[in-house]
DNA sequence: ATCAAAGATTGCACGTCATGCAAAAATGCA
DNA sequence: TGCATTTTTGCATGACGTGCAATCTTTGAT
């Protein structure tokens, strides 16, 4: 067995990645509101029914929603109280560990992003995109912590370290996409620290 | 005119916390998803279009959503520097102020905390029950900080204060209630400040 | 080349959410 | 009472999203 992958992966990766295209296109035509699913659909030549296949929802093909694929190493050292032992170096370490993730191409991330600046309430209004992501680090999180299910620490550091990585990438990408987001993480923690200093 | 309300605004009160009431019980019965607006309403005896006239989404119901009223002059304080002209204190203290807003009776708000737990997907996936709270937020930080439209600051800080908010009041909520969430922000200040020292 | 198993796409039916519009009902006020 | 203003309501409409079963495609073995 090569590296290769058969047809079959192959094409559904394309009508995965046609599929993201045409919604940012017709998005950057129309807006995210006039854009229909069946719109998309029609575009690639794809029945709608296939379109949900995909994706959850409209949204999450807008942002080329893709499973948080950590790797298992990196999840059970920290997990485990490494590398350092330091909980908050440790942390902002997994940070730029999830930013080192080839989530998105470069084009695809800056479509992203431009949506979202025209489209303020993409991300505010439905979180949910990035909810699985969210619930795998809030886990990790959780048992770094021990802390138990009453809990609520996990979910607000999951949440603001979700913040964080949107905020280097936001200013990465200000800055022309020159180096990688994870150059930014310095001053996105600087700027929080002066909120609650 | 005398501080009584008119029966057309008594009976317009009535029928919102009806609903919010009736949409808090059904959603303990059957669960967030299993209850649809149609039920909501036949138990209020109130038409579907109605409720719609109140409430933006089913969501917004659960979580009895109240338009942010946040006073005037505290507001206008805070944008032009004020009260102690310490960009962090001054906003611990907006959050302080916005705990002060009596958004929710405290029965409203323990059913709302436990509807939350039970259904962790409602605040994470349309976090637009908030949407124009957190802009006015957002609003008068940039103001603040005389920030323009490129700087994501605002956006971050004004999310980050949502939940500590949140934080604050789950808190409250674990404790039994006691005293006031207000009393909690200090805890949740430190929790928060460990992540990212 | 053939064929069966596994996997993917599709159409269809269905239920739900949400909005616009105009008619009808309720309320406030002179 | 009668008239103006709000509110409610029914109806039509469109989009989202899921379950199901039929159909088509790919795979891998013979």
């Amino acid at each position: 067995m090569q590296n290769e992958l058969g047809l079959r992966e192959r094409k559904k990766i394309a009508r995965r990645d046609a599929l993201i295209d045409a919604t940012h296109e017709l998005v950057r035509e129309q807006g995210l509101e006039n854009v229909t699913v069946e719109a998309i659909c029609e575009r690639v030549g794809v029945s709608v029914r296939t379109f949900f296949n995909y994706f959850e929802s409209k949204l999450h093909a807008a942002v080329g929603a893709t499973p948080l694929a950590l790797d298992d190493d990196v999840a059970v050292t920290y997990a485990q109280g490494g590398p350092s032992g330091d909980f908050a170096a440790d942390t902002r370490t997994l940070l730029e560990q999830i930013l080192e993730l080839p989530a998105l191409s470069k084009e695809r991330m800056a479509a992203v992003i431009e949506i979202v600046k025209a489209e303020p309430t993409l991300l505010t209004r439905h979180m949910s995109i990035f909810e699985s992501a969210l619930h795998q680090v809030q886990d990790l999180i959780r048992q770094r912590l021990g802390a138990d299910e009453s809990d609520s620490r996990p979910e607000l550091y999951a949440m603001t370290l979700f913040h964080l990585a949107r905020w280097a990438t936001s200013r990465w990408h200000e800055a022309g996409g020159a180096g990688h987001p994870r150059d930014y993480v310095d001053a996105t923690y600087g700027e929080l620290r002066e909120l609650i200093t």
